[in-house]
RNA sequence: GGGGUCUUAGCUCAGCUGGGAGAGCAUCUGCCUUACAAGCAGAGGGUCAUAGGUUCGAGCCCUAUAGGCCCCACCA
């Protein structure tokens, strides 16, 4: 047996364990007939990525589930891999060549697509690293990358399947367009932001009436380069006879028609609504409804686009500028009107998007969204809090097509060929030797790379082979749980579902937990920008693996934000070394009693007592865990190991262990070896270090604790009698503790202790947990009997159901205060007993409430009623 | 505009299917008791946002109101 160190010290440790566990493969899982399956897939961080406290929580959220199942049998699969993350990472790579004065032009695309795979060599494994600090027990030996050959087989398998399903399709269409980074983005990587902006109201000559304009209001005066038309209601009685008619398009030397649409709203406004099908989504509907033209005056960059025109090469804003200075100059400004309103950003830089009509590959969703949807509304697929589905149906109900085309270099080429001579597009693996419709023996591939979630879409089932037909995809496909934040169930879990149905035939998870935000103390976001982030790995050195995962899960509900403290981590690393330091104090005891392995006949009542609570516990923490209740499951076994355990249990063992003669004291000691080891094994799934170092010094029958088997409900330990006999000592003890502090008793101080009752059962009681009670009563001695015989009046007292309590302080007694805790103590139970009555006085509570409560009541009617004697029969003896 | 969510002790938050309000931190009082001062014992502190309703019984279910937060959305 090792002797342990004072206090626990998680840096020395963790380490150690972590790379036992590596090689001993425990982590490893491959499919077993003997055992059912239990998978997650780790949500892929990017190569970019630089552990932060979302990871943190997701992960331990994860590793919890999958130890907690590995634990109970199952083959436990945590699936693991990082993703190329398209655009953060062209980006990042790109910045890192300014930085060495290259453009990505300069190098070409393989160049450059070098310079991307030297960056996933450098920081792939980087994040990975940080994960293994926190103990995760994926399986490292499966690690995979979205860019990875078997990963972007699949990509092409699904996009070809989906092309030639006609589920992908390419279109000239609106889409959100990035000036920065130069590519189009989904609808799901805008952002709306409200701004302060103005209206400008314009007015538009019309063409051959002199004098007579259409005044119209817009937030974006720069695209009215771009205007074919005015659009009014069709119902605008206002503007009956403008329907048709032809305006002069100011600044330009075109005429646009007024045209009516429902889509123009009558009360906002002017009414009137300059239509720019090439930058608005709605004009471009309105066009689209017209047969208007579509003219493009943007370039890439944001810059005017319109030769001969004095605007051509001015950024967006500075055109807006000098075109309102312009229309000021000819008279047809109107006014200015600020107004706020919804400006749509790209997530990752900021920018603000510019919609444009570009030729884009897309995947017609609506077909592929009504699985999905049903999946949700037949309980297939459950959200854990349950109103994420809500979130969930709501954006697959309201989805629009999704463009996955991007115009980076880093991601999944699109595997579509455009014949050089023709112009024909085919979709294929690979490029074919001519072109099937003219023969040409020139093809180009598509330059577009697909949007980073395609792939991650397929995550669930790529990772396990797909799309061959692989034992790990049979065995370990579908998943179970998916664990997220909710801040990409649209961008990820939804794709994952219908690609994962739309593929395989199989929801890949049947549950998807969510958690909320990390935040800083104050409530803010952890943001790079704030400086307000905490990294993990600082908080791992300082405290300790254990203690950072037991902070970001205690005192939270699923799907809530939380703030972190350090304060919390210091009470979580205070625990780590609370349940060090009862092991401890266990094990050198063991020496005292090696061989301790009693029959449960040789149980006393405080052993029975613990055994039995532990054994009640084990049930209802395997209970919340399966319900994903994982904070609550941890706070029943800390509340357990802190209090029940330590705080009782060991005291009251204490003197059984001290004394020489003692005959249960072998009992004691395989009791405490055998709590701790079940506790231990509770909160092995969220404090995996702490638990297995010591688990490993407790015993050596067995090498590791995350292989041992999760603690089960079993009869033989459920000992209610016992349970109801403790908690009358406690009670009576707790009451003695508090006469003694109200009354200043020094703790060396010992005083007799009678016991009075008219019971020989509760005196039997007593009479068994005579040497504990001693001990927590500080008592000198115990007297057990049925009157007050013998007991001064002057003697201090304390009232519990059955039984009063007696110490006498001949000296330190002071009458007014023992007077006036007993009157406090008489209040207390006249309240009680007002409630109890009200209850069962009421005639309606006692013919419809249910038996079992009733009875409940009326127990606690006799008690108190029976205290409340006692209490009154005492203040008489004191002349009250 | 639609949807979601929150309002509980001084602070941060738990509270599972409705049945006597909890934790951590902070505060106050005693303790260096041979596992642990990163500890032990004791104490104070709450009209569970407001107003109604359902129920024998509401922090929990329903409706409305106020305030906070989040997401979605094409009012130019």
């Amino acid at each position: 047996m090792k002797e342990l160190e004072k206090t626990y010290n998680p840096s020395a440790i963790e380490g150690k364990l972590y790379q036992k566990w590596l090689d001993k493969k425990y982590f490893h899982a491959e499919p077993n007939p003997d055992k059912k399956p239990f998978t997650i897939v780790m949500p892929p961080p990017n190569i970019t990525g630089q552990l932060h406290m979302g990871h943190a929580l997701d992960n331990a959220m994860q590793d919890i589930l999958t130890r907690y199942k590995r634990m109970q049998g199952y083959e436990a699969l945590w699936q693991p891999g990082t993703d190329h993350a398209a655009i953060a990472t062209e980006v990042k790579v790109i910045e890192s060549l300014k930085k060495q004065g290259i453009e990505k032009a300069d190098l070409g695309r393989d160049g450059f697509l070098e310079k991307c795979w030297d960056w996933r060599k450098e920081y792939g494994g980087k994040i990975i690293n940080q994960l293994h600090k926190l103990g995760s027990s994926a399986d490292w030996d499966r690690e995979r990358f979205t860019m990875d050959e078997g990963c972007s087989q699949a990509v092409q398998e699904v996009f070809i399947k989906l092309y030639n399903k006609g589920y992908i399709y390419k279109g000239s269409r609106i889409i959100n367009w990035c000036p920065v980074c130069k590519t189009s983005i989904s609808d799901a990587e805008v952002l709306h932001e409200d701004q302060d902006g103005f209206f400008w109201h314009i007015n538009y000559p019309i063409a051959g009436e002199e004098g007579r304009f259409v005044e119209i209001a817009t937030t974006r005066p720069e695209t009215l380069l771009g205007d074919t038309a005015v659009a009014v209601n069709p119902e605008d009685e206002r503007y009956q006879d403008l329907i048709g008619k032809t305006l002069m398009l100011p600044l330009t030397d075109r005429k646009i028609p007024v045209v009516a649409d429902s889509y123009v709203d009558k009360e906002f406004g002017t009414g009137c609504v300059k239509i720019t099908p090439a930058h608005d989504p709605n004009d471009f509907e309105v066009g689209k409804r017209h047969g208007l033209a579509e003219i493009n005056i943007m370039h890439d960059d944001a810059t005017i686009d319109l030769p001969g025109s004095k605007y051509h090469g001015m950024d967006r804003y500075e055109a807006r500028k000098a075109m309102v200075e312009d229309l000021k100059k000819l008279g047809l400004l109107v006014k200015v009107v600020p107004h706020a309103h919804a400006v749509g950003i790209h997530d990752r830089c900021k920018t603000t998007v510019e919609p444009m009509v570009k030729p884009q590959w897309f995947v017609k969703m609506d077909e592929m969204a009504k699985p999905a949807i049903e999946a949700l509304k037949t309980g297939e697929l459950k959200f854990v809090p349950e109103s994420f589905g809500k979130t969930y149906l709501h954006w697959l109900e309201g989805i629009r097509d999704w463009c996955i085309s991007r115009q980076l270099w880093w991601g999944h080429r699109i595997p579509a060929y455009y014949c050089d001579h023709c112009g024909e597009l085919v979709v294929g693996v690979q490029k074919p030797e001519t072109c099937p419709k003219c023969g040409c023996s020139h093809l180009t591939q598509d330059e577009d790379t697909l949007d980073t979630w395609f792939s991650s879409a397929l995550w669930p089932f790529s990772t396990l082979g797909w799309p061959k037909d692989t034992k790990d995809l049979e065995y370990f496909y579908p998943t179970d749980v998916l664990v997220t934040g909710y801040d990409i169930i649209f961008f990820w879990v939804i794709r994952m579902v219908f690609s994962g149905i739309e593929q395989t035939g199989k929801i890949p998870f049947h549950t998807v937990l969510i958690h909320g935000l990390v935040r800083d103390s104050q409530g803010r976001k952890m943001s790079k920008s704030l400086g307000n982030g905490i990294d993990p790995l600082e908080v791992i050195e300082k405290y300790g693996a254990d203690a950072l995962r037991m902070t970001l899960l205690t005192g939270n509900a699923p799907g809530n934000d939380m703030r972190f403290y350090w304060e919390r981590v210091e009470n979580s690393r205070n625990f780590a070394n609370k349940i060090w330091n009862a092991s401890r104090f266990i094990m050198m005891n063991m020496e005292k009693a090696p061989n301790a392995s009693p029959k449960l006949e040789d149980l006393t009542m405080a052993d029975r007592w613990i055994l039995s609570k532990a054994n009640a516990l084990a049930k209802e923490v395997t209970d919340n865990m399966d319900r994903y209740e994982l904070g609550i499951a941890l706070q029943k076994v800390y509340d357990f190991v802190w209090e029940e355990f330590c705080d009782w249990y060991i005291e009251m063992v204490k003197a059984r262990l001290w004394s020489d003669e003692d005959t249960t004291k072998e009992a004691a000691v395989w009791t405490l070896k055998t709590v701790l080891i079940q506790s231990l094994k509770l909160l092995h799934p969220y404090i995996p270090f702490v638990t297995e170092e010591i688990f490993c010094n407790l015993q050596e029958e067995e090498e590791s604790i995350m292989i041992s088997q999760w603690p089960r409900f079993c009869q033989e330990w459920d000992f209610p009698q016992e349970e109801h006999e403790v908690e009358t000592m406690k009670e009576a003890v707790r009451s003695i503790r508090n006469v003694r502090s109200s009354m200043n008793v020094p703790p060396g101080k010992k005083a007799k202790v009678y016991v009075v009752s008219q019971k020989q059962e509760i005196l039997d009681i007593f009479e068994r947990g005579k040497a504990f009670f001693a001990m927590l009563g500080y008592a000198s001695q115990v007297v057990l009997q049925k009157d007050k015989a013998g007991i001064g009046d002057d003697a201090v007292s304390a009232v519990i159901h059955q039984a009063s309590i007696y110490m006498p302080f001949a000296e330190l007694v002071d009458m007014d205060k023992e007077i006036e805790r007993l009157k406090k103590e008489e209040q207390r139970l006249s309240n009680e007993l007002a409630r109890v009555d009200g209850m069962l006085n009421n005639e309606k509570f006692v013919s419809r409430a249910p038996e079992a409560k009733i009875a409940q009541e009326r127990e606690k009617q006799a008690k108190y009623r029976q205290m409340m004697e006692q209490v009154k029969e005492r203040l008489g003896q004191l002349g009250q």
